[in-house]
DNA sequence: CATGAATGAGGCTTCATTCAT
DNA sequence: AATGAATGAAGCCTCATTCAT
């Protein structure tokens, strides 16, 4: 992977004004909830790991809630910003032209690396959000306004350049979107123990797309 | 859907000598456990549902994890054995010959109804999965037993038949499943609401997984 | 000990018309209470043990209470009966002179042979004395009418016949019971597991009881 | 008696730092555990009892267990400690000769004040002693360890002396022990109500033993 | 007679939250 | 800002007892 990013733990405490005790917090949330699942982690538990008072939690967060949440927000954030960021740079600069195959290639990688170095505060967010309507909500809300925007106008673009065969957008996501995601919660959440070759899988999950959504002609059957 | 695979509770209900209250309890549970999780549900809740004292809970699942691997096994049970039971008649018997995508939409479609059928307790399995060892444990040994072979042979019998091109089993498993989970996941956890055209949703699927998988040739690229 | 009285859950079974299920319902209850308590012991154990159902104990005893008051009663009856009433024999019809001396072995070794045969009985008579007024008042009344009656006639006996320093007879009982008892409870309850030589602990209880209670000149001092 | 010993509870309070709840909470169960037993005790009695939340007893004790121990060690300890301190200072500074009879006296005195002063927790002591190894385990090594090898120095001085009778000393304890404590029992669980002339009742038990135990020529003191 | 399902009160314990220090 | 004692509601579970079969 070319570039690591760091960490939204790391960015939580880098870019908000956090003492060490609150970090301490979010590190033992973050650990103990992905663990045993928010319902089953008790402030008083979260307080111990920290190393802190149970009253120092609700004088910064307020409720358990409120600690869930300020965990899971930078999470929906993160998940939004850095997707497409460097694409538009590539794309409006016109720094260099990039084709289907290598945009989902770099694609992949990203959310692969975002997923690495995330995996327990994903885990969280994937666990509570059936259970929470905030969380439900932000995440919906930021898919649809921001995130899906983003993909429908990546996928046009690319129909314009005669690269994908003309499926309509929404049942593209439909096929795209579980391949990839399928591919990242097995690498790290059903078999991370195996013993992976993480760019030959990547490549691999790459080819399976093109396959399936781009022109019979364009996709490189062969190589 | 040709045939309406019962839910199963109704197989619970049916093959096991449960009173009348047990199903109530059961019913109560699967309901509750699957809206709120299995930590933020409470026994109690549970039994006023049931309309039944928290006392008869306790009477015939001794704890409240009892109670929830009363409810779990059945679906790993039932998430096995059906799967491949009517492939094989077809497959012994040559009552006909399947292609591999009629196959793949067969499979599908059962998968689909079995979902449909059973949505509670596989949000159940799916969330509370992670969370307890000895579902981790029943599942992925009734995978690696009882689906996977399965599965295997299936797929081996294809690629004799010269329909897949010769990936290694385990990675078109790896293509597979995820998007046919991810189907079923969007279908029915993540946009049950939508307006689903169910019948062009599987085609779509199908063919997806059929330009992922076949030989050039062999897949009708325009139908 | 040359006669072995029978235990009393024996009798119990002989002299009261008890169906085999009361048997063994009365053999887990005593077994059960007599290791964990009265309290800690839940009729639904006792039922187990017994291998019977939990509404057959309501049934022959009304409630828990009952069964416990339907064990101790006759331990009560028993501990009253047996003691004297060789003795009456031998002074009434003057079979035979028995001294002091021997008179109490005799009666240590029968207060001996009636714990042996009941320890687990005499446990929980012991545990629940304190905490269950029906029983304290049941034995206490029997103590002070039957068995205190009994030893103040003796003890008048052998002052009469000048073997005994001229105590007043409360006092002497305050002296010899605890001698007695302590002798028997370490015996049975605090060192049961001990390599006890019975003869020679029931010789050396007489003997000490012998110097603190008869006239100098009488004692055997050397022997 | 010369000194009033303070009650355990006492030391209890000053000695460690225990907060005004605490102290209520340590009442109440002393009171109701003794009167009741430990099973029959309820956690929520003791609060209600102590006037403190039920949660409060959980934050400093962590189990009823916990609160049982936490009662019941300070009594092993304080019945170790103080019994032949002062009789050290005697023997070793060699103040003034002690005989036999004064120590008897001097020593059943000092017990009769010890369990004056904490009746209800030996109550426990005696009841729970049967149901809780730890308790048991505690108890029987602090005997061992500590109790019995000054009880036995101290007899073996006597015994160079030549007052005692030449028994061996596990003997002389077995008739000494129960005597002493059979006289308390009576004293103050047995008959407490009883119109008691303490002072007298002491001098009895004494000569009683001093009867069992000594030389002949040294016993007959004053009858 | 015997059963065992059912009950609901109550037991021990945990928990999120508050508040005086 | 931080603490940690205190709370009381709620959680899981056990129990003595009842009753229809």
């Amino acid at each position: 992977m070319e570039h690591q990013p760091t960490s939204i733990v790391d960015i939580l405490v880098h870019e908000q004004k956090m003492t060490a005790k609150q970090v301490k917090i979010i590190e033992a949330a973050i650990e103990l909830i992905s663990e045993n699942g928010y319902a089953a982690t008790s402030t008083s538990d979260i307080a111990k790991r920290a190393g802190v008072a149970e009253g120092t939690i609700f004088r910064h967060y307020g409720t358990k809630k409120g600690l869930l949440l300020s965990i899971v927000d930078p999470v929906i954030a993160q998940f939004i910003v850095p997707v497409f960021a460097e694409r538009f740079v590539a794309e409006v600069f016109h720094t260099s032209y990039i084709g289907l195959q290598d945009f989902l290639h770099h694609f992949i990688q990203n959310r692969f690396a975002f997923m690495q170095a995330n995996i327990p505060l994903i885990k969280i967010m994937v666990q509570e959000f059936a259970f929470h309507p905030e969380i439900k909500q932000a995440f919906q809300t930021a898919f649809k306004e921001k995130v899906y925007p983003e993909i429908s106008r990546t996928l046009d673009y690319f129909k314009e350049k005669g690269e994908i065969r003309g499926v309509d957008t929404e049942a593209l996501c439909r096929m795209i979107a579980p391949t990839v995601i399928g591919f990242l919660f097995t690498r790290f959440m059903i078999q991370p123990d195996k013993d992976w070759d993480d760019e030959a899988a990547i490549a691999e999950t790459v080819q399976y797309i093109m396959y399936g959504i781009t022109k019979a002609e364009q996709s490189k059957r062969d190589s």
